[in-house]
DNA sequence: CAGTGGTCTAGACCACACA
DNA sequence: GTGTGGTCTAGACCACTGC
């Protein structure tokens, strides 16, 4: 009769879910009372400690082990990694919405759209072959009716050939590709630069400026679908909370 | 033959893991089978459909939630995102790993550590109390014997209270730290800056020149561990793959 | 080849949010 | 109230891999 629910009388603790599992097991790597490289009891065994279902203790370690704390194999058993390896996670920003969640106004402008043969350095990035057709996009996205990121884009006609019909007016071009060719995956790259001339143009600074600049290339079944530069005027901050 | 168990007699085909399942939903939001917006069957239809237990959906679903395909709402159902909320994961560098990664010499230089009161500026930071006492160390690290990032850190004493005791000569602040106190809550900053005074002295470059600046904030309970600015010379590069 | 994690099942109850 | 996702269970089989 005891029970979880049904109330016994007494002491009865409630029944504990793989979150609180976890919690205790991320205690006892806190705690050290399994030290990093040791072996800790197997699913079985916590399972019977914790009084729940196998299943749960394993919801509990998969997740651990996602968050980078464990080292799971089969026959081998689950260890603890010596230097959590912790994953950041963040969001891939749409500019848009980044504005617009910050309150300000958002308005688009399209500065040129062209179809090019990639030149050489792109086809490098891109792995397309020589004499490839591109659109090559330049935009600029405001907010609060200030200049806020330079996009300068470049997608493969031949993963995306509608791209030479959509002029770009209306739709933003990363919008929209999202919608003509959701992509796989995804190479990202961050760095700082001193602004060149087309950026201290468009973000209305000076040449020289820092300016944080992000990079992302995407990938479909294989083959590149676009590349992308994104300049941000000073004073961006990119945030992730983990 | 047949079927993995009690198999039928003929086409029967081999059960469904999440995995497939995943995959086949997935399909069907790239060819817009279910549209961004739309709400797609619950959860016992569509394990109806595959032929599987309710659970096995359940995961298959909760990974593309995870993936930012879906939005899952309890009693409103599961609706396709206009726009996949993808997310990036990356880890969080070990500067000392990322640089041996690269094949290069490293080696790390502490050029500071003193306890001091924190300032204002920092108790805003880290939210502390005015008056608190913290370690504030500065240090160097190199590949092949170039500057390679500063490190700039701030270690709230209350919570790690043996950071006083600790000369972080042979140890690496971030490695020593991680060791003490496994964090929770990591807030990471991304942004560029002009180079001042100390960075370009440090780094080796110019004032003005532009800086990958990376910061830090570490949270363990509620209670905040260390606030650290990694400033990098210029043609830095971060990279992740989603 | 034997032990560990990986996954699936069928059923159950629960929590939540909306009507 | 009522329907949807969220989670747990007890048991089962499987797949991998280190011994």
């Amino acid at each position: 009769m005891p029970a979880r629910q049904t109330g016994g009388g007494m002491t009865k603790e409630k029944r504990l879910g793989y979150r609180d599992i976890k919690a205790s097991l991320l205690g006892r790597l806190h705690d050290r009372t399994w030290p990093p490289g040791s072996t800790i009891p197997n699913e079985s065994a916590l399972a019977a400690e914790f009084g729940c279902a196998r299943a749960t203790v394993n919801r509990a370690l998969r997740e651990l082990a996602e968050d980078g704390f464990l080292d799971r194999r089969r026959r081998a058993g689950t260890r603890v990694l010596n230097a959590p390896e912790r994953h950041a996670k963040f969001q891939i920003p749409s500019v848009r919405a980044e504005i617009e969640k910050t309150g300000a106004d958002y308005r688009y402008h399209l500065i040129q759209k062209r179809v090019l043969i990639a030149p050489d350095w792109l086809c490098g990035q891109m792995g397309l072959a020589a004499g490839q057709q591109v659109v090559h996009i330049r935009c600029v996205h405001f907010a609060n009716q200030r200049p806020y990121q330079l996009e300068e884009r470049w997608i493969n006609l031949a993963a995306v050939p509608q791209a030479a019909d959509e002029n770009f007016v209306a739709n933003l071009p990363g919008e929209w590709l999202l919608r003509e060719q959701p992509y796989s995956d995804v190479d990202l790259f961050f760095s700082a630069m001193c602004a060149d001339q087309m950026q201290s143009e468009v973000l209305n600074i000076s040449v020289g400026e820092p300016v944080f600049l992000g990079e992302r290339m995407t990938w479909f079944a294989g083959k590149s679908v676009t590349y992308v530069r994104l300049s941000f005027a000073p004073g961006y901050r990119m945030h992730t909370r983990v």
